[in-house]
DNA sequence: TTATTGGCGCTCATGGCAAC
DNA sequence: GTTGCCATGAGCGCCAATAA
């Protein structure tokens, strides 16, 4: 039986998603979360087929979130939801990962018809996503491992090497090394030119 | 004012592990 | 065997605080 999780600040689209997935996927366990953090403890419970995740939550805003559960659960296929249907949006989601996207302006049939086929293993989205090459950061922060990825959140967040280190619990050397392969792949020659980068990171929906 | 010290950021080299 | 990722240690440079 599949296993999938809606984290949605919005009871009813949690509830048009849940109708949604019913119809996409007959018998699946769907747990919801109002927020990233109840997303991430379901996620920490078990094996999980597909996650369904609000851009904007009361804890979350932004692509942090996404990158962030991207980083820590890489095996759990992300489809993104949000208010917003722009191409520039939806391209980013992507980019970071995401298995799929769906607009909240989407109709039930829609949400089935995008469930489907990303539960198919495809990829999903309303309109032909902008080239990535209109987006260099985005595309070179997808490049990042998990690991990586965290480590550029932290850095985000302004916190030293040292409190990063504690956060992943790993030593301060291993950070400093991750880092350094940060700097290269976004083309960067110190944190806070890769913290202007990572800003990309929480861009409004 | 200058030297010392400690914290911090960063690079390089190396090894372990898993997947292909 | 090769490749990619992760983790670590060693060492260097910069900067601010402190003592002489």
């Amino acid at each position: 039986m599949d296993r999938i999780i809606v984290a949605d600040d919005h009871p009813l689209f949690r509830a048009a998603l849940g109708s949604a997935l019913a119809r996409a996927a007959p018998g699946a366990a769907v747990e919801e979360t109002p927020s990233l953090a109840g997303a991430r403890e379901a996620l920490g419970r078990g094996p999980v087929d597909l996650l369904l995740l609000d851009l904007r939550l009361s804890d979350s805003e932004g692509f942090a979130g996404l990158a962030g559960v991207r980083g820590d659960f890489p095996a759990v296929p992300v489809v993104v939801v949000s208010a917003s249907e722009d191409a520039a949006t939806i391209t980013r989601a992507l980019a970071f990962g995401a298995a799929g996207f769906i607009p909240k302006s989407a109709t039930l049939e829609v949400m089935v018809e995008a469930l489907t086929a990303i539960l198919a293993g495809e990829t999903w989205a309303p309109v032909v996503p902008a080239p990535l090459d209109s987006e260099p950061i985005e595309q070179r922060i997808a490049t990042l491992t998990p690991s990586q990825l965290k480590i550029l959140i932290g850095l985000q967040q302004g916190r030293l090497n040292k409190q990063i280190a504690f956060d992943l619990g790993v030593t301060e050397a291993t950070i400093k090394a991750h880092l350094t392969g940060v700097f290269r792949k976004l083309g960067v020659q110190n944190r806070t030119q890769a913290v202007i980068a990572a800003r990309a990171l929480s861009l409004e929906t």
